[in-house]
Formats: structure tokens, C-alpha cells, sequence
DNA sequence: AACGTCAAGTGGGACC
DNA sequence: GGTCCCACTTGACGTT
């Protein structure tokens, strides 16, 4: 990838310090984990409780399944946070409704529990730094699964558990897919309703096939309306044949 | 308040 | 049985 702009190199981003970190999706190529680490570590809150099934910690291994599918390039530009959550000060911000900031002596003890300590059963979520996300939406770009040791490199490079990193890429290839069927549905119905709309006779042998009221009275409601929470639906329009709803999805 | 995003939870299937 | 995956769902949190 080239034509990257230094101003907005991660490292750049990051040792800006009291700035306010704006990600860009112009990444640097050379960036490496040392120089990543160097800069994000304990800027991060993860509130996450240690996963109960934490597998495969240095086994060593690439499991059947876990396949490595290397070079799979499909940058979504979409899927950068919308917003900066973070700006590490050294100290925690005092805007309520930020995100955790966290002082790097705190990193280790960081979590939920700490600072909501009457909320305790409250499910968490962990925030990951935009370094972290950044290091991970680089490598999703280039390999979309990750075997055992590429995913505890991974972690520990980042500082995150293998868990996190394995539901990491799990919810990113969900989201891939999820946004591909979506776009693919939303061309296909586009060209579907355009092959499909009726187009009303009215006027026929300079006849007049229409009553004055008809012209008041709209027959149809955009259909996007209806499918505004749930926007597979647009795959089960009945007009849509099946090989061409097996194709859509799998 | 409604909505969108996202890390984590859940459930089921596949593989060894 | 353990681990991985996908396909959702849930709950927290930020934005509008």
C-alpha cells in the first residue's frame, strides 16, 4: 500500500499524547508491533473477565479447522469506528461520558468491577485502543483466519488474551460477510424492482384507462421502509427465485 | 429516547 | 471431549 500519508502514522497518532487520537484509515505499512506497543501500551481498559474456555495456548498447533487463508485483501472503509473513544492523558478524564482512560500504572488492575464497584454484575465490554484495533483490522486484511500460534503471537503482541483476539476476528469476519450480503441484497432488489416494476397503461388507443382519483391515491410504499431493522428480509420478496436466494446467501 | 456499534454470550455443527 | 467455527443475540456505551 502506498501514498500514505506520515502525519497520520499510528505512532504519530499515538505519541501526540494529550492530542486527541484521530484515526485514520491511512495506515502505515512498516508500522510493527515493537513501535505499536511502545506507544499503545496501557492506554487500553480491558474489562473483560478471563474467558472460561481460553483454548489452545501454546499448543503449537493449527487445529482441522483452523485454517489459515492468507491474503483475503477486502478493505471495508467502513469499519473504522465512527468516533476517537479515547485520549490517553495519563490520568482519567473527567468527562462522564467518555470511555475509560486509563494511567498506565492502573492497566493491570482496569475494569469494571474497579470503577463500578456497586455495579458489579453489570455484563463488561471491553474498549480496545485504536492501536489495538488498528494492529488487528491490518492483520485481518491480510489473513482473515488465524491459527494457534499466529493468534497467541497475536495476543501477546497487543497485550490481549487469545480469547479476545480469536472473537475479534470471529465478529469481524461476521461483520464482512454481514455487510456483503447486504450490499448484495440491496443491488440485486434495486435491479429486481427495476426489471419488475408495473408500469400502468394510461392511455391506450387515445383512451383514457385511469380514473381521476387513481392519480391521488399512490400504490406503492418504497420497500426499504419495511426492512429497516431487518435488512436480510429483503431476500425473502417473493419474486426473488430460489437459486437466486441460495446463491445470495450461500 | 432511539439508534448504531461492538465485545462478549449462546447454541449448534464440524472436526480430530 | 475439546476446540474451532458460524450465526445470531445481548448488553454497554456513544451518538444524534
Amino acid at each position: 500500500m502506498a501514498g500514505y500519508q506520515t502525519s497520520f502514522l499510528i505512532h504519530n497518532i499515538l505519541s501526540r499524547g494529550t492530542e486527541k487520537n484521530i484515526v485514520s484509515r491511512d495506515y502505515a505499512d512498516e508500522f510493527t508491533n515493537s513501535k505499536l506497543l511502545e506507544k499503545s501500551d496501557g492506554i487500553r481498559c480491558s474489562m473483560q473477565s478471563e474467558d472460561s474456555n481460553e483454548d489452545g495456548r501454546g499448543k503449537g498447533i493449527v487445529r482441522g479447522n483452523g485454517r489459515t487463508v492468507p491474503c483475503v485483501l477486502d478493505v471495508d472503509s467502513t469499519s473504522d469506528r465512527q468516533s476517537c473513544e479515547e485520549e490517553y492523558t495519563g490520568e482519567e478524564s473527567s468527562h462522564q461520558g467518555n470511555r475509560q482512560i486509563i494511567d498506565r500504572e492502573n492497566v493491570e488492575s482496569c475494569n469494571f468491577v474497579d470503577r463500578h464497584p456497586k455495579s458489579s454484575k453489570k455484563r463488561s465490554r471491553a474498549a480496545f485502543s485504536h492501536a489495538q484495533v488498528y494492529e488487528l483490522e491490518r492483520r485481518f486484511n491480510l489473513q482473515r483466519y488465524l491459527s494457534g500460534p499466529e493468534r497467541a503471537d497475536l495476543a501477546g503482541a497487543l497485550k490481549l488474551t487469545e480469547t479476545q483476539v480469536k472473537i475479534w476476528f470471529q465478529n469481524r469476519r461476521y461483520k464482512t460477510k454481514r455487510r456483503q450480503i447486504a450490499a448484495e441484497l440491496a443491488a440485486t432488489s434495486t435491479s429486481t424492482l427495476a426489471k419488475r416494476v408495473a408500469v400502468r397503461v394510461l392511455v391506450k388507443n387515445d383512451q383514457k384507462q385511469y380514473r381521476a382519483e387513481d392519480l391521488a391515491t399512490p400504490h406503492f410504499l418504497p420497500l426499504h421502509q419495511s426492512y429497516q431493522y431487518c435488512p436480510y428480509l429483503y431476500c425473502i420478496q417473493p419474486w426473488l427465485s430460489n437459486s437466486t436466494l441460495n446463491g445470495g446467501l450461500y
